[in-house]
DNA sequence: GTGAAAGCGCTAACAG
DNA sequence: CTGTTAGCGCTTTCAC
């Protein structure tokens, strides 16, 4: 880095002292005359504040830091769009980690972002509650986002989220595959996210439905485990006739699976995904989706770190959408 | 951001002075016995040297700037992935930014990062070569990702590049086209992707076919603006019996004009995308691919611009991949 | 081998 | 209203 231009030397070509400059360029108090002179000598000498010194002084950085399972997936690129998108209205510089969901390359970013200062940040954590006691150890001001950790009775569980409402969610699409005629409905979800789940289980139950634990089955969020998980239901209980997907990796597992066995799509099985990603429409026939709000959450969730709330207990919920497209059809 | 465990903390925990603390943890020479009672210190204070004071002291700091168009774009989400990749095995933290493919953006995000004392960056840029001035006077490393900027006589031009090799990937899908019997083949290309379409153009002269200017269509990477392009193609033309389309925003517009427009793909028309993402997979037919090596990419130019390598022009290439799925059948 | 001291660029007291 | 000064946490001479 060529040496810059500091405020010392903006000092000295506008005759002024260097606090004269760092109050100017920070809304200080100023004499017109003075405040004009600096700026245009700052302005001449094209002069940038360095956030370095600024964060050192005031021990504290600017930037927010923003972790997340996988940056890769189409749901966590959108809410990082959110994040970054209210960043930049703010200024604000963001620190991306991707944590591979798993509390290792959690705990190993939060060090990262702790030697960095960054002392804000936005995450979809990993469910595990201990990578996340250092940082609150230090003071960091965090937002979950998408997930909550059940912090049994640790600090954890009091952190802010902002989430999609699943439960709505899960239960619009649950009483439309219903209202469809479907009886022998499948949750294929994610591990560890018991909510859609017990959303699932709840509205099953409201209706009279009743509940059948063998087509409640789960799968990582990994191409492999999420295809076996698809695969394995489709075969060992050829007579269901709806899935409701968690993700979009188990959606597009489904939508393989269910080509590869050969099940028509809607007329053998008909299909939900939590989640709109780009190919739902694409797909042959188009997937009816329960579309969650990514961006919305990533961009909550940086206001909410922004205002440096204090912690508050209830989480943030926002409204999901069903999208009806082709992939649901009357009970064959 | 509560008040942290400094090095000073430790010097006195252990009894000797910063400087010897700072050695130690640097790696600089101290005798065993110093050096085993202030590691023992450190761990036992969880103590964690911050980036910020060793950052301001050096003049620099160890982060990465990565700036691409769209956060939401599977390719550059791919890509992202490599650079993120890359960067943690090296401990290194990334600041990553939106530039909506626009040299505003561009220019406001390399504000940004040069304001945060960031020397290195890798980026996919915009094509404007205004906004690097600024970063190039600073003494920043910079590294093109997936595109270069036509610098004229400018130092911009000069700037390393991590490519895919996108003329043999071309030129291996029109191969196969003509292979395939197809003489009237379009290329639906993006804004500034120049190099592919002239690809395309040196392939078919090659082969001895004749190149059909009305053929080569270019549109800008948004849905409206790439489905209006799609379309508009197919009706304008309905001679043409394949088509080979830029990136996955434009290979999604053609999927949903052919289908609009009740062109049966492979039998109307046979498609080839250039960029592979998970949908192509799911679309019926699945789409016949060039893909990318996006996540290299990011990978590789990380990896150039953490060696801090010295101008080189000659741009790397990586290989791209012809992946024959079922968009693509013989000349009807 | 080790400690004292001088800053890196900046802001916040504190005087004037 | 403005200049001087004291650090923020760290690395790096420079003596000892």
């Amino acid at each position: 880095m060529r040496a810059r231009t500091t405020i010392k030397d903006v000092a000295e070509a506008a005759g002024v002292g260097v606090a004269t400059v760092s109050r100017v360029l920070s809304g200080g108090s100023a004499s017109q005359q003075t405040r004009e002179r600096v700026l245009a000598v700052a302005a001449q000498l094209d002069y940038r504040p360095s956030a370095l010194g600024r964060n050192l002084r005031q021990r504290r950085t600017g930037g927010i830091g923003l972790l997340i399972p996988d940056i890769t997936d189409s749901f966590y690129g959108r809410l990082a769009d959110g994040v970054l998108a209210c960043a930049r209205a703010a200024g604000e510089p963001v620190i991306v980690g991707a944590t591979g969901d798993d509390a290792e390359g959690e705990a190993e970013m939060i060090g990262i972002l702790l030697e960095q200062g960054v002392d804000r940040v936005v995450a979809v954590p990993s469910g595990d509650t201990e990578p996340w006691a250092p940082a609150l150890r230090a003071g960091m001001t965090v937002v979950f986002a998408d997930r909550r950790v059940n912090g049994r009775d640790d600090m954890v569980g009091a952190i802010p989220a902002v989430l999609a409402d699943e439960r709505s969610g899960v239960r619009t699409a649950v009483e439309y595959l219903v209202g469809l005629g479907h009886r022998r409905i499948a949750y294929l979800g994610g591990v560890g996210q018991s909510g859609r789940a017990a959303a699932f289980r709840d509205t099953l139950a409201a209706l009279g439905v009743k509940i059948d634990e063998e087509l409640i089955v789960f799968g990582r969020a990994t191409r492999d485990s999420a295809y076996a998980a698809a695969s394995g239901l489709f075969q060992h209980r050829p007579d269901l006739t709806g899935v409701i997907t968690g993700g979009n990796m188990l959606g597009e597992a489904a939508v393989l699976a269910a080509r590869e066995l050969d099940l028509r799509v809607p007329r053998d099985v008909s299909l939900i995904m939590f989640d709109d990603v780009p190919w739902a429409e694409l797909c042959a026939p188009p997937l009816t989706v329960i579309a969650p709000p990514a961006r919305d959450i990533g961009y909550r969730a940086t206001e909410l770190v922004l205002r440096t709330p204090g912690r508050r207990t209830r989480p943030v919920r926002l409204p999901t959408e069903l999208i009806i497209r082709g992939s649901c059809g009357p009970r064959r």
